[in-house]
DNA sequence: GTTTTTGCAAATGATTTGCATGGAT
DNA sequence: ATCCATGCAAATCATTTGCAAAAAC
């Protein structure tokens, strides 16, 4: 069983011309075994349970390094800590406005339309993303 | 001229059995007279401008409770502070990466089948908006 | 060998909290 | 008179930076 992730990473890595170190293949390999919404910290936890001794600002470098690489997205938030997210296709969020937890929904978006906006605004689009804000189940009660 | 939103707000306060304060409504007034994207920072700037002597976390608490009210929102931000938006009709942002610039996209949304997930994850959904990530104009060249 | 990365510690920026005084009802 | 809101200072949280030592190429 081969492992994606960790050949796509040290091949745009060597595309740069930047360096495969333990702790990057150890950050990509967390990312992905997690597969949830993830913060810095969280990654920082386990990546120290698994390789003790890697740093917070190391693993804020390699989250940003993925994110440049396109592993990993940024789920647009409003507030608080970054959140990354594994999976990189087309889909959605709830996020609840009192307890912050967020849910992937899958569902349709027609972006075209705001793609077109967005291409003569100027600006040059990675990726839409809807977020629904609201309560969550819990929350409401 | 009346002005809606002091006394939609002075409405809300009373209706909760929370106080009128000038320090509010001249929160208030001021995010509506910017009547751009702010934050709390460019908010208090200016309320002291008007109004030496109000606190930061007064501005910070006020425009919670704005947004409690559904005065204002919040927009999904790349830098580390809130970004709040006077316009509280449907609209949706491109958000430029490199930045942090937000510019507003008129356009439309089919929300319908985002909400119909919503609702049976258990969310009460307020309010779906549409990020588009990417660089803007300036930070592409 | 040269250059990039790392870990550490400290700095920064945004927001929140505790608490006593002042102000709205 | 009662309680909520304010101002101040300090605390907290997430993230970034500067720099010397270690590791990758």
């Amino acid at each position: 069983m081969t492992d994606v992730k960790e050949t796509t990473l040290a091949a745009a890595l060597r595309g740069r011309g930047q360096r495969v170190t333990p702790q990057r293949l150890m950050v990509a390999r967390v990312v992905s075994d997690l597969d949830r919404h993830v913060t810095a910290e969280v990654v920082f936890d386990e990546v120290s349970r698994r390789m003790p001794g890697v740093s917070l600002p190391t693993v804020y470098a390699t989250l940003d390094l993925l994110e440049g690489v396109g592993l990993i997205h940024r789920v647009a938030s409003e507030r608080g800590a970054v959140i990354y997210d594994p999976r990189t296709d087309d889909h959605h969020h709830l996020v609840c406005r009192r307890c912050g937890k967020i849910v992937d929904i899958d569902g349709p978006l027609d972006a075209a339309p705001l793609l077109a906006a967005a291409a003569s605004a100027g600006f040059a689009a990675d990726h839409a993303q809807v977020v629904v804000r609201g309560l969550c189940a819990e929350c409401a009660a």
